[in-house]
DNA sequence: TAATATTTTTAGACTTATCTAAATTTATTT
DNA sequence: AAATAAATTTAGATAAGTCTAAAAATATTA
């Protein structure tokens, strides 16, 4: 078995390397808070349990072993999401934290029935895609609304920005999943963006927020 | 905040207390599986915290503050199990050591919601009454199978050992919450029951099995 | 009541995870 | 290619929780 905090290092190796095949040390401690000295001492315990590869000053990436447990405990992190969500009426912008103690109750039985009484949800309340239970996930789609030039369109399917304060703007100018976004215009300044949403009214939207909402374009 | 480790020392003394006043440091041991000479270091630490009253030699009993958040670790542990049967389809027999885990997480907000989605249930799948969120217990009638006499019926309403092993039997003879149990016959020598069960045929059951069941006289 | 047994506490050690400060290695500038 | 800067690792401490073995206190029994 391992720790909380051991699972959760693998998740943030995870995370951090899907923008970089080698996890330097600095990195997996910012998305940690916690000091660089400790992430050496925690990887070197991965690397002895052959969930990790490392090469000291090189960085690490995880072993077959260490991914399938990352994304067994993101599977459960993103379930957990759906039934907060969905069954208990909490807003998607309440439920990360209790989402990461969740995530470590480690019982192959509870996440599958839990998942079947969800009735099998493909994404999160965030558009995340959920892993099924052989470790197989969804790649993202990596387009943004700030990719979007004048008069396109695309529907919301997630957001990269799992922050509090950002859904929480989001929800409020009604920029959630499934709202179908126009741009209206762009300022090319600070890339600004002027937008209708559900083909209603006019909002304005900065990079900051545009780049942060994944989109798809629509049939 | 509390860790996990304090929250079940502090749910074990409660545990006993039932049975005692004043809670030994071997009793606390033999209920957490761990030794005395740990349960007297995290006492001193609890004592600190103002969680129990403690005197070296004399034993331990909980605070008011102590018993209050022992009370909040039933209560989510109950609320869970709950959960695990009535949504999950768990067994009764299979619920429990996932809910030692589920209690830790400490959310006022979740523990309501839960409640309300569990449409506010007043027991647990064993029958023990699921405190309210002020802390209100129901006191536990204390009548047993085995208190009963020739000709007499009972409806079983808890059990007292929650062991795997003893909800299986129950299960395979039929002794399940809500049932009518009569009883046939005593035998004087070891006190083994004859009983019917919802008025149907005879089942031999010994006096381990009977004193461990809570029942209510019928009205 | 004195001897013995049991219970409880203390002493000292170990593990896990963390930190600060210092040393080392790698990267970037002049 | 030195010198300087940045990243990473090591050294040494600390805190939580646990254990074994020994000491101290309490309870039992003769
Ligand atoms: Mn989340
Ligand atoms: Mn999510
Ligand atoms: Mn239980
Ligand atoms: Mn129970």
């Amino acid at each position: 078995m391992n720790s909380f905090t051991e699972e959760n290092y693998l998740k943030a190796i995870f995370k951090l390397s899907k923008h970089k095949e080698e996890v330097s040390t600095n990195a997996v401690a910012d998305e940690l808070n916690t000091k660089a000295s400790s992430v050496t001492d925690m990887i070197k315990k991965l690397a002895d349990k052959k969930l990790v590869n490392y090469a000291p000053y090189k960085g690490v990436n995880l072993t077959d072993a260490g991914r399938k447990i990352a994304v067994s405990v993101i599977r459960k992190h993103r379930l957990w999401e759906v039934f907060l969500v969905d069954k208990l009426k909490f807003k998607w912008d309440e439920v990360h934290d209790l989402a990461e103690e969740l995530e470590h109750i480690n019982s192959e039985e509870l996440t599958e029935r839990l998942e079947e009484f969800l009735e099998f949800p493909k994404y999160d309340p965030h558009g995340d895609p959920i892993p099924d239970k052989n470790g197989n996930i969804d790649r993202h789609k990596e387009q943004t609304l700030a990719d979007l030039s004048i008069n396109e369109t695309g529907i919301i399917v997630g957001v990269k920005d799992h922050s509090k304060s950002y859904l929480n703007y989001l929800d409020n100018v009604g920029l959630v999943l499934g709202a179908e976004v126009q741009i209206l215009g762009v300022v090319e300044f600070d890339n600004s963006m002027s937008i209708s949403i559900n083909k209603q009214g006019k909002t304005i939207i900065s990079n900051q927020a545009s780049k942060n909402l994944y989109i798809k374009k629509p049939n």
